[in-house]
DNA sequence: CTTTTAGTTCGGTTAGTTCCGAACCAATCA
DNA sequence: TGATTGGTTCGGAACTAACCGAACTAAAAG
């Protein structure tokens, strides 16, 4: 057996999570998590076919494009000619970038409808602009900590 | 006209937004948005009909689906068979405490992840527990911030 | 040079989403 | 008591997403 019972059991749990919060097929979803709960030696796609139980052209097209994403990495071994795949190593860094551009669309879209109330809904701001403020400096201090974390995980790879 | 050329490029825009950010229809995400870009005596039905140019059973349907996820809330003026809807003045609170919500579930599957790569993937986890450390201070950091803006949002409703 | 290995690509099926129109209902109006 | 207003509900059409199998390719092994 390539997998536990219990690891089959988070690899659902935690792929259903990933597919709501990286907004991706079931499948690249449960690849996703397998990564994520191996070792750094990897999986062979064989291996990733066995423990998803899908066909090789599904398995194929998912973890491609898991690896477009660059949440999936692959290495090959001397003299044998199949890859190893396993999590990005950076994939954490690379998930808090995905965050930042998230929340930069997220505080041009506040500014325009502040914008827009202050202008055309001019009562409506006066009584809820406050609440708009307190949003926005949330937002601000969401990025502020995403961009604090992905320098201090930048150190974390150089060293 | 009941609409600005202007303000329904906005509604596009920012619909779409909604569509990705908080899981609705594409429908459900233009009302929202036309709620959001209009004044607190709010829109009838008939009205969000000739802005949306859908059908009445689909506007129906997604706008009682809006109000059940407390994003819409309607009222009635005596004498006036009529709802009007707008956005709910509580929708900033409610979508931080969604916020909450989501980030509790990540914090839970953070943990079960650090766990189990603890436990059975002992090379990995010495060598990348410390990111794994640096994202749950992350997420706690981000929790924080959005319970902090929630009880400062409610002082300003009690006001 | 044939066979095996390690995948990829393409066309089609199934499942699910989104929206619509038609019929319907309940309250008010004339 | 019909007719109108303000919606709701239901069944289905059109579209999209997710996955599969079969055929294919390119490298290596025998």
């Amino acid at each position: 057996m390539v997998c536990s019972e219990y690891k089959k059991k988070l690899i659902e749990e935690i792929g259903l999570h990933f597919e709501l919060t990286h907004q991706i097929s079931p499948l690249a979803a449960r690849i996703y998590a397998i990564m994520i709960l191996s070792p750094y030696d990897g999986h062979t796609f064989d291996e990733i076919l066995e423990i998803t139980q899908a066909s090789k052209s599904s398995v194929s097209t998912q973890l491609n494009l898991l690896v477009q994403l660059k949440k999936v990495e692959y290495f090959t071994k001397p003299g044998d000619r199949k890859r190893y795949f396993r999590a990005s190593k950076k994939y954490l860094v690379n998930t808090l970038e995905e965050h930042v551009q998230t929340i930069n669309q997220e505080i041009k879209m506040v500014n325009k409808i502040a914008e827009f109330n202050a202008e055309f809904n001019k009562h409506k701001y006066e009584e809820h602009g406050q609440f708009s403020i307190l949003f926005k400096e949330y937002l601000i201090n969401q990025k502020k900590n995403m961009m604090d974390t992905i320098e201090k995980m930048s150190k974390l790879t150089e060293k």
